[in-house]
DNA sequence: AAATTAAATTAGATTAGCCTAATTTTACTT
DNA sequence: AAGTAAAATTAGGCTAATCTAATTTAATTT
């Protein structure tokens, strides 16, 4: 059907759009797909060949309605990849991002489904971010991220938007795991660390670069 | 490591050896493979470069240690991948093959290893066929051909030599399956058709085809 | 052993996905 | 509005894996 390398432009474009608004950039493109911009001019203009983005020479690109429906499915398969990974094989949280890469090629919608089913239809992967259904809903997130919340505040941890390993270690070392209730105990002005006090009364003191890494749920 | 073309025409040269001898010809793989000769002569030049077949011109060609290795490597993780699909996922055994020829690329030894625990150390995948350890050792079969028993004679159903799907409904529509047992009731001279007495005294008539491509223990 | 047939290889092209270097287009500054 | 900087594209090449057509090598038949 597509190419691995299709899929991948297609998932990168999605992700793009979805962080930076509409219109993608050749060099952002190029950038998070790690190679240099005339391979992505190329690569577009297979791809609009193909209907699956519209491009326009020098204006930027997006994803056709055919190109979001892929993008979308293969996030669907990443993310059940994923939970398996976790649930089943016992993977840690930090581990599985690249097997998933590979798997969520796997095309095939019996498959998928049947993994849904065998997963028990979750509705989340082990960094919190949402699965599409089988017709590609994604449900909307109303978490924020927990640099919003004033001192006082309260929330239930949701999901990460840094997903490196190292930041996923970091979080374990400090006993800090999905849906853990968050408390902002207090903000130091002069730099902005934050004191939280977790489930159990631990507390816990972080840069401002954790918790605006940290979705929580009010 | 390896491009998904080389460990497929790696594959394709052990299962050719294993059946056919030694040594491979150009024009077998290439009938396998679904490529004309000159691809395959092309790939087996790259391939000795990397050390994972020797060859000599016009002279044939066999598995290296190392491709051999690979070979095997890969081999375990389809057998391995039709278990979980059978078992977990629900998939009949006739839909798997494909599906499984997609996964066996994926790549991480920690992968294969846990999903060999997860499906409880399987010794067979669901067509009887041995699953190579995780060195690499594929426990030598002692099952025969159903075709050289003679009458009278009983073994254990454990294995296909015909993999293919119209074969497998076959064996499923007359209630043969891996682990009953099997009698030889009587052979027809004539024409060779086997009268087969199953587990719960059933009765089937088949063909020689049909008896040439069951493996049985006895 | 010579002739014919079959198998394998070489030669030369093609496609997808990438590259570097050069050029063009767009955006930003003054 | 002109000049510069940045971004995007074109031009021309490379590699892996394939193809067809032509040639060479090996095997088989008479």
């Amino acid at each position: 059907m597509h190419s691995f390398t299709e899929e991948n432009y297609l998932k990168a474009i999605y992700k793009l759009q979805e962080t930076n608004g509409e219109v993608v950039a050749t060099s952002a493109l190029a950038q998070v797909m790690g190679v240099h911009a005339p391979s992505v001019t190329d690569m577009l203009k297979r791809m609009a060949g193909k209907k699956l983005v519209t491009y326009q020479k020098s204006k930027g690109f997006k994803l056709s309605e055919k190109g979001k429906k892929v993008a979308v499915g293969i996030i669907r398969n990443h993310r059940l990849w994923e939970v398996f990974l976790v649930d089943k094989l016992g993977f840690r949280w930090d581990e599985v991002h690249d097997l998933a890469e590979q798997l969520e090629h796997i095309h095939s919608e019996d498959l998928t489904n049947k993994l849904d089913k065998f997963l028990g239809f979750p509705k989340a992967d082990p960094h919190g971010d949402p699965i599409p259904d089988a017709n590609g809903v994604l449900p909307k997130s109303k978490s924020v991220l927990l640099s919003s919340l004033k001192a006082g505040e309260e929330g239930t941890f949701t999901g990460v938007t840094d997903h490196s390993p190292v930041f996923l270690n970091y979080l374990d070392k400090n006993a800090i795991s999905l849906g853990n209730s968050i408390k902002v105990a207090s903000i130091e002005e002069y730099d902005q660390t934050y004191t939280l006090q977790l489930t159990g009364k631990k507390e816990v003191t972080v840069s401002f670069k954790v918790v605006n890494s940290l979705l929580v749920s009010r």
